[in-house]
RNA sequence: CGCGGAGUGGAGCAGCUGGCAGCUCGUCGGGCUCAUAACCCGAAGGUCGUAGGUUCAAAUCCUACCUCCGCAA
């Protein structure tokens, strides 16, 4: 079978190593442009890119789509199937159609729920027990089509963005090869999406890396988990800007002894060789690993023995960027 | 040449208006203790990113380079 990819970042590209290593065809491989990345502006490509490099893959890497050339290139590769992962936009209409089977899509929520660019973001701070995958027929709509097979997938609740991206490439890879052959064969029946329970899951801003002290500590946790490693939650501290990237909200047991009449933000004290311990809008977070702008992401023991804090030092409430 | 931060004993930092390298922690040894990751005493451990320059004297000033990191894209 004649696959053509479309994909851009990790997730899309561990789909496509899975198709690869179960012998698909892949005449030719979509992602996005090659952007300036990084401090010196040096051009970077994409994870999907990356790997059809690797592997001798023919690369298509479009400025738009709308152009006549552009769909002529993907129907010269006479597509079975089109794959489309994360690929970061919209198909035209035509592309919908450029082949026999149409364009599968695999997004990582359980549909309708969660829609768009940042869905596992959104679940991990939403404090969601699971989410999953979904392989599902394109339509015009943004993540509106028939879904062709689910699968759930419990999120612990320590488990960070990082670890359920991982996690969620690999099971979207592996239903997707369940999918195909499924879907090619006539054995998979497309399921319109419930109108009901439909949410969308917005690109994270900066506005959304701030944390706000006066939050619960479970919220902030969410918070934190959604957004480690990467870019991390933003906290500022005398003016500078400081990232937590892992945290760990402490019963009252633990707390007994620091709850004073502290506001949110505050250091209550430290818990030895683990880190300082913040009030929160219900209590207190341990910092068990954070990053100082600049720095190197550290252990909050380590960050406590050479922040040089001075009690009574306090978090701000507003964002501080640096 | 997009903006900015940083490279100092194992870790995190201070010192940087030039003058014998310091703090918190860890490590090792000893002590206290029923016991301890707690406490007390002591020790080891650093060519201060690299190369060059200024100076009687440089971690500290000047120049070039290397590496790491945040933002923005």
């Amino acid at each position: 079978m004649r696959v053509v990819f479309m994909g851009t970042p990790e997730l899309a590209a561990e789909a496509l190593a899975g198709l690869y290593q179960a012998g698909y065809e892949l005449p030719l491989v979509v992602t996005q442009p090659d952007r300036p990345k990084g401090r010196g502006q040096k051009l970077a490509f994409s994870p999907v890119k990356e790997f059809a490099l690797s592997k001798g893959l023919a690369v298509f890497q479009p400025d738009s789509l709308k152009t006549p050339d552009a769909l002529e290139r993907i129907l010269e590769a006479r597509p079975d199937v089109m794959v489309v992962a994360a690929y970061g936009r919209i198909l035209p209409p035509a592309w919908l159609e450029a082949a026999p089977l149409g364009c599968i899509n695999i997004h990582a929520s359980l549909l309708p729920a969660y829609r768009g660019a940042a869905p596992i973001q959104w679940a991990l701070l939403n404090g969601e027990k699971e989410t999953g995958i979904t392989i599902m027929q394109m339509d015009q709509g943004l993540d509106t089509g028939p879904i062709l097979l689910q699968r759930r997938l419990p999120i612990p609740g320590d488990m960070n963005f990082g670890q359920l991206y991982a996690a969620l490439a690999q099971l979207g890879s592996q239903l997707l090869l369940e999918a195909l052959p499924l879907w090619a064969s006539g054995r998979l029946q497309a399921q319109p999406q419930p109108a009901e329970g439909g949410t969308y899951a917005v690109r994270l801003e900066r506005e959304h890396e701030a944390i706000d002290w006066r939050k619960t500590s479970a919220e902030i946790h969410n918070q934190i988990r959604a957004l480690s490693p990467l870019p991390g939650a933003s906290a500022g501290l005398g003016g500078k800007e400081i990232k937590i990237l892992a945290a760990q909200v402490l019963t009252l047991e633990e707390l007994a002894g620091m709850t004073q009449e502290y506001e949110p933000g505050s250091i209550l004290g430290s818990i030895r060789r683990r880190g300082p311990v913040v009030a929160t809008g219900d209590g207190g977070l341990l910092l068990t690993f954070v990053q100082p702008v600049g720095k190197k992401p550290m252990d909050g023991w380590s960050w406590l023995n050479g922040s040089r804090l001075e009690a009574g030092q306090r978090f701000h409430t507003e964002p501080v960027y640096n």
